[in-house]
DNA sequence: TTCGAGATGAGAGTGACTCCCGAATCCACG
DNA sequence: CGTGGATTCGGGAGTCACTCTCATCTCGAA
């Protein structure tokens, strides 16, 4: 409802013509709704409809604008985000410094902008079915692409079996992260954890018995 | 629709009774109607009423014994078979070595059956997000479980980050495994290429320079 | 045989999502 | 300016998965 002030990227370039800024803010308005809806209701007492009705659109202009009901309340943007921080980091550095790097990007951008709308997102994923299908499917689709910018970077061929295994498990530490960190109440540090869940991929399991 | 001839168990008690009898038939005919259907004509064009009619039941009774479509392809089971085995190992095995064996018989779980069943099991979990969702839902589920388990065995407590991330970094292989192999036209030794992914899991990547 | 519990079929209803078409709106061009 | 072409929007009809209810039927134990 409210303009979003941008706390991430500062708009480089003006507004590049009305069409476009009015997307913008029908974009932003649907997902305002729908935030606002879900709080008072919870995600599946709301409706398409309601989310129409208080965004001032048609149910049609919804999903013109979001493929599922899921989708309204995901951001994503971190995929392409990730190979391209990997792929930036200096040739020299040892792999497992430039993986964590990018993973703690990947955490940063999880737990950026209105902590309201990161704590209720979190807590769909956490609580509703659907929105973590979709997330995991999301990172599904993340890790596909970090195995080619991994096998760039480490030993094996970006198809193989260890890179895919090795991805998967990137990506679904970053679902235990942020899952732990929401059922933690937001407490913890979640960079800090994320290295804790970095170190078991990369030398297994801590055990009690050397 | 033909008597499904019980291939695994074989049959230890005899038939409870008509009625227990009329259900696995049922579930057999509802299955086996699916089945076709799908590769006749694809997943997503394939209906519920079809399904119903070909397996000369009413819509209802389909969703009587499947709570969702997607169930009608999914079989499940492995969850707390695996957890079973996993408290069944001899105390003093390494628990690497424990997990192993568990996730094998996870392995050999997915892989059992009639090789068309498992063949158009693996395709649609490839290709059908709905499936795969699902199918990564349950092996969520399975995660969720083994993390008791594992941390029985190896050293931090089960509801640790750890621990969390290691489950489910074994989950997100064993699927990894299935869709490789169904990938790679189910020719190469789905048992070995387990065991290089749990090698990943166990001492990282590896790496080409030492 | 009878009686109760569980299984089934049929129907109505909901909600997500798709397709289509006519009307309104914006943008570039003359 | 203003006009033509392209986008975008609203609205309506339609599909399909899934839920709920209720009457009917069937099995199984007494």
């Amino acid at each position: 409802m409210r303009p979003a002030r941008s706390q991430l990227p500062p708009d480089d370039r003006p507004p590049p013509g009305l069409r476009e800024r009015k997307k913008i803010k029908t974009r932003e308005a649907i997902r305002a709704a729908t935030y606002a809806l879900i709080e008072e209701q919870g995600y599946d007492a709301t409706t398409i409809d309601q989310i129409a009705d208080r965004a001032e659109v048609s149910p049609s202009t919804v999903f013109r604008y979001f493929p599922a009901k899921e989708d309204i309340v995901l951001t994503d943007e971190s995929g392409s985000l990730m190979v391209e921080e990997l792929r930036a980091r200096p040739a020299g550095e040892p792999w497992t410094d430039s993986v964590r790097h990018v993973m703690h990007r990947a955490v940063d951008a999880m737990t950026a902008g209105d902590p309201d709308v990161v704590r209720v997102r979190a807590h769909l994923a956490a609580r509703v079915p659907a929105v973590r299908s979709r997330m995991i499917e999301s990172m599904s689709r993340t890790g596909r692409l970090l195995r080619e910018a991994l096998a760039e970077r480490s030993g094996p061929a970006a198809d193989s079996l260890e890179v895919r295994v090795y991805a998967t498990a990137l990506v679904g530490a970053l679902m235990e992260v942020t899952m732990a960190w929401a059922e933690n109440g937001f407490q913890d540090d979640p960079r800090g954890m994320m290295d804790r869940a970095l170190d078991v991929l990369e030398h297994g399991l801590p055990t009690g018995k050397p």
